[in-house]
DNA sequence: AACTATTATCGTAATATTGCGTTATATAGA
DNA sequence: TCTATATAACGCAATATTACGATAATAGTT
């Protein structure tokens, strides 16, 4: 069908998916180091930083907005795009937990 | 288009993005998490264990096979598939210097 | 008001993903 | 060999994603 049965799973899951979502895409992976490591959060230039054209890039940052990962202030005529630290906490610590809970197996 | 433009990325842009794949849906973060909590490696009642067939299952256990992230061993008849703890800390290591790169911003 | 720069949205096309029923395959044990 | 069990593979349908050109929207500037 090509649709998540996402009533079926928790809150939980459903969130680290969409967690996870935001890191599963070259061009977003991309985009999201580019705003980590410049802190100044310089922004509309990620369409000369990157191979993509602009409204693709557009929509990438669309989608990680909706996860919530960064955030958009407006400086017009720019939208200037930064981290957002509280998700990016929520990102740290969840996959901090997730990874760390296996201790290795029997097998 | 539909088709991910993989070679303009840098090979560590792909393998992140193929890394968070793996958690990028609910039903393999359900999967994972059952294989990282069940450290004897308990399988096929994976099938019992969630709201979905087992060729919805087993697509998607294909799917973490092909990431790297779980292995498959033979146990006839069951095959019983356990976490693949190197590429799990790959993973771990992977996002933890993703996530720790951030320092905040100047906003 | 017209112009410019920047970003968002729309429409379209191609491909990928998700899910499941069905069928095939493999193996242990009777 | 036959049977039951377990997993994989196939094929289909529906939806999602990716990408881009074209167009619109926004907000300063002149």
């Amino acid at each position: 069908m090509g649709v998540t049965k996402t009533e079926v799973f928790s809150e939980k899951e459903n969130r680290i998916a969409d967690l996870a979502k935001a890191f599963a895409h070259p061009a977003r992976v991309a985009i999201l180091t580019y705003l980590s490591e410049n802190r100044t959060c310089i922004c509309g230039d990620l369409v000369e930083a990157l191979p993509l054209s602009q409204s693709t890039i557009s929509q990438h940052l669309k989608e990680l907005r909706r996860i919530g990962i960064i955030k958009g202030n407006i400086e017009p005529p720019k939208v200037c795009y930064c981290i957002n630290e509280e998700v990016w906490q929520e990102a740290k610590l969840t996959f901090g937990l997730l990874l760390n809970a296996y201790q290795g197996c029997g097998c």
